[in-house]
DNA sequence: CTGAAAGCGCTTACAG
DNA sequence: CTGAAAGCGCTTACAG
C-alpha cells in the first residue's frame, strides 16, 4: 500500500537505516537529537513499519490464537474479549479461530496451526480428551483452558471445576433441596465428568443418595439443551427441586423450561448455573452461578504464554487455578 | 519454528522452487507426474509456507479486520461469528479489533489501521458520525456496516432501518397500542436517529401523535440502560402501552424493569427489541424483534471487501440491503 | 554511536 | 514446461 520504506525515513532523516530501526525498535544509545530528526522524518512521511517484513526477519509475529469452539457462546464472547484486552496490552494481537468443536479443527490447534502467522496458541478443546493432549516437539507453545489433564505436559489456566461444582451443589443442599438433578454430566473434554465428580461428593458429603436419573446428558451446553433436560426431568415420576446447570446456557434454557411448566423459581425449583454471563445477571428471575475472574484468567493466560514464547518461563508446566465466587441470586433465593 | 523451506521440498523432490511454488498455488502447466513428486515431497517433510514471506513477496496478507464496538456483546459476536465463517470459506482470516467505541481507537481504522497486517476492513462504527466518514487515498479498502451515509464514498452493507422500524412499529399499532414509548434514540453513529425516524412515521401514518416523553435515549444499548429506561417510562404520569427497543439489549434490560414491577407482557407492556440474538429467543416472554440474515450480510461483507481489494468490485461505491424478518413471538403476542 | 551488507522465505519476471 | 536470480522491507551481526 503506502510506499514509504525504512529507508525513505533514513534518506530524509540524514541517517543509516540502522539508526531508524534503533529508534523504532527503542534500542539505547541514540542522542536526543538524532532521535528527533528520526522521529520527525517518521511523522513528515507517516511511515508505518511492513509487519511481515519484520515477522520474516525477527521470526515472531506478535500474533496469537485463540481457539474456542465458538464465539457467538457468550462465555466464550466474553473470554475472548477479556483476552484480547489483555494482549492488546502488552502489543499482541489475538487471532480468534473457531473450532465449532470439530475433531479435525481441534487437531490443527494441536498440531500448531502450521502455517498460520501466530507465535502461540491459547486453546478451549471441547472435543478432544483432555489426556489426548499433547504438544508436538517442534510446535508453538500452547497454553489449554478448561479441565485439567492431569500429568500432562501443556500449562494449564482453569477453574477448579470440582471445588466449584461442590459448592454450587452445596448451596442447594444448605437450602434444604434434597433432590438435586445434574444437567450436562456429557460435556465434552471433561467438563461434564469433573463437574459431576464436584456435585457427587456434596451429596455424599450430606449424605443424600446420588440417583442416576437426576443425572442428564446436556450435550451442547446450549439452551435447547438446558430445555430439554429440565422437560425430561420434570417427566420423572418424583422430579427434582433443584438443578444443578454445567454452564449458564443450560441453566437459562432450563428457566424456560420450567416457565413453560408454569413452575415457580426457586419455590418448585431451584437452579444454579456455570460462568456468570451476562444474560443470567439480567434475567428474570436472575441466576445462581459460579463465577470465575476472566480478567484474572486472561492475564494469567497472555503472561504465561508470552513467557513460553520468549522462553523464559518456568521449567515446569504450570497449573494455574482461576478465582471464582459463587454469586447467589433470585434463581436460588426468590 | 519448522525449519522447512520451498527449497528444501524443490530439493527433495528433485525440481526447482519455481516448481514447487507452481504447484502450491495451483497454476496451471504443471504435469501430474511433477505434481505428484512435489505433493509426496511436502507430505513427507511436513511443509507448510512461510506466511511472512508470502506476504511481504506478494504485498497481501489474506487477512481482513472486522472493527466493532465490543465482541461480548451478543448481536457483534454473533456478527463476527459469521463473518469469520464466510471469510474461512475464502481462505481469509479474520482479525477482530474491539474498538470500545473510543474515538481514536476509531479514528485509528478510519486511517487504515496502519501498520496492521490486513488487506481490508469491515467496520462497524458506533461513534464517529456517518457524515465524518471518508477513506484516505492510500488507505486500505474499508467497508461499512450500520447506519447509511448518505452520498460517502464508502461501501455499505446495512438493513434498511427506518423500514425495519416503522414495521417493528406498525406491528404494535397492529395490536391496538396507542402509547408506544421508543427506546434507544441516542444511539451511536446515526442509529438511533434513524430507527427514530420509522418509528416516528409509524405513528404518523396511524395517526397517533408524537410524544417526546415516549422518547427515551437508552445511549450505551446494554441491558442496564433498557432497564433504566423502562424504569424513567413506568414513573411517567401516563406510561406506555408499548415499547419498540432499538436493540435486543435494551428490551431485554426493559423486560427485566417490567417484571421487577410486578406488570405483565405483553398485558401491561408489550415490548419489540431488534437484532434476534439468541437470548431474546429463549427468554421468558420470548422477545418479538426485527431478525436481520446475519449470514447474508457477512457474505456480501465479506465478497465485496474481497472485490475492492482484488479490484474487481463495480466503480461505484455500493450499498446493499439486508434481508429482515419481523419475529413475532411473546412479548407482544403472549 | 553509525554504515554497508547479508539474509529471513517466498514469488515472479526473465531466460531457456 | 523448468531454472537461476532478483527483490519484497525489515533486523542484525560485523566493521568502523
Amino acid at each position: 500500500m503506502v510506499a514509504t520504506r525504512l529507508s525513505d525515513v533514513a534518506a530524509r532523516a540524514g541517517v543509516s537505516v540502522k539508526t531508524v530501526s534503533n529508534v523504532i525498535n527503542d534500542y539505547p544509545h541514540i542522542t536526543p537529537a538524532t532521535r528527533a530528526k528520526v522521529e520527525a522524518a517518521i511523522a513528515e512521511l507517516g511511515y508505518t513499519p511492513n509487519v511481515s517484513a519484520r515477522s520474516l526477519r525477527k521470526g515472531r509475529s506478535d500474533f496469537i490464537a485463540l481457539a474456542i469452539p465458538e464465539m457467538a457462546s457468550p462465555y466464550f464472547a466474553e473470554l475472548g474479549a477479556a483476552i484480547s484486552r489483555a494482549a492488546k496490552k502488552r502489543g499482541i494481537t489475538v487471532l480468534i479461530d473457531q473450532t465449532e468443536g470439530e475433531p479435525a479443527a481441534e487437531q490443527f490447534v494441536l498440531d500448531g496451526m502450521r502455517g498460520q502467522l501466530i507465535d502461540g496458541i491459547i486453546f478451549s478443546p471441547i472435543t478432544t480428551a483432555p489426556t489426548k493432549i499433547t504438544v508436538a516437539d517442534d510446535g508453538k507453545p500452547l497454553l489449554l483452558l478448561g479441565e485439567r489433564q492431569p500429568g500432562g505436559a501443556v500449562d494449564h489456566v482453569a477453574v477448579d471445576s470440582v471445588q466449584a461444582s461442590f459448592d454450587a451443589t452445596n448451596h442447594l443442599i444448605s437450602l434444604g433441596r434434597t433432590r438435586i438433578a445434574a444437567v450436562g454430566v456429557g460435556g465434552g473434554a471433561g467438563t461434564g465428568a469433573v463437574r459431576r465428580k464436584g456435585y457427587r461428593k456434596a451429596l455424599k458429603a450430606a449424605g443424600l443418595p446420588i440417583d442416576p436419573a437426576l443425572e442428564i446428558d446436556g450435550t451442547g451446553y446450549h439452551r435447547e439443551d438446558g430445555a430439554a433436560a429440565m422437560r425430561d426431568l420434570l417427566a420423572l415420576p418424583s422430579p427434582p427441586d433443584a438443578v444443578f446447570c454445567f454452564n449458564d446456557l443450560l441453566a437459562l434454557g432450563a428457566l424456560r423450561a420450567l416457565a413453560d411448566a408454569g413452575l415457580s423459581v426457586p419455590g418448585d425449583v431451584a437452579v444454579v448455573g456455570f460462568d456468570d454471563i451476562e444474560d443470567g445477571r439480567y434475567h428474570s428471575p436472575s441466576l445462581t452461578t459460579i463465577s470465575p475472574d476472566l480478567d484474572w484468567l486472561a492475564d494469567k493466560a497472555v503472561t504465561l504464554l508470552l513467557d513460553r514464547i520468549a522462553g523464559t518461563g518456568p521449567p515446569e508446566r504450570l497449573d494455574l487455578s482461576v478465582p471464582y465466587t459463587l454469586q447467589i441470586r433470585e434463581s436460588t433465593t426468590g
